[in-house]
DNA sequence: CGAAACGTCAACCATTTGGTTGAATATCCC
DNA sequence: GGGATATTCAACCAAATGGTTGACGTTTCG
């Protein structure tokens, strides 16, 4: 079920979506409280909502006639964790192993560290 | 000099510069080459590293007729961190703060918790 | 010099995106 | 029932996105 990085991503590149989701930080909310700071119309927040709903990082439940937004932290949390695992394996690749070349292979001619043509026809 | 999340972001949601990222990831490469894997040509993916290259994503630095890509990730772990801080400012209200309102309040009227219309008029 | 390799630019196209407005639907309350 | 409230739907629009192709400027190499 977890949705897509794309939408994930995706819904987080908008301002206003970012917004609202730390707006959702400190409580639910209904539709048209979360759409009255911004100067946009009830639409378009409620196009936000739909896809911010898309990508799992927010649910919507309707009680009454009132659509309650919820954060839905999980989703985001997948998207932190390919960002971190990326962030691990750059540190690993661009540093620790770069280290461990020279360590292990010391003394080795001098090779161009960090420059090394792939597929060279 | 910091590029705005919105640029990070959206140029996160496309697998595409997902791919040639992680691709970056163990060694830096020439445009023609990061083009290879992929089935479209190369005028597209010289596009999308010019959208990763607007996001801070990656840098290129051209040496005779190559051009190389190089990662940056300053940029992404700038994202990261945004992601981070939600995703701890999220623990903090939804788990945290209740239980501090719980104790605090100990006995207090039954508010609803979580439901509190912002901005009544 | 001239051809090949590297990469971008410009024009074009289809689709998506983010916004609008006005009508429609569902619920609450008198 | 009927009016106000809450929200979405549908149609529309402008701009951005992601792709194509072909022409163009540079740099290398025979």
């Amino acid at each position: 079920m977890a949705p897509a990085l794309d939408l994930v991503f995706s819904a987080l590149a908008d301002p206003t979506r970012r917004t609202i989701l730390s707006m959702l930080l400190e409580d639910d909310m209904a539709v048209t409280d979360v759409a009255e700071p911004f100067e946009m119309s009830l639409a378009a927040i409620s196009k936000h909502l739909g896809v911010l709903t898309n990508a799992g990082l927010i649910s919507q439940e309707k009680r009454g006639r009132v659509k309650w937004c919820k954060l839905e932290p999980d989703a985001l949390r997948e998207a932190s964790v390919w960002m971190q695992a990326f962030g691990q394996m750059e540190a690993l690749d661009l540093d620790a192993f770069e280290a461990f070349l020279e360590t292990e292979l010391e003394g080795g001619a001098q090779r161009s560290v960090g420059v090394a043509r792939p597929t060279e026809g």
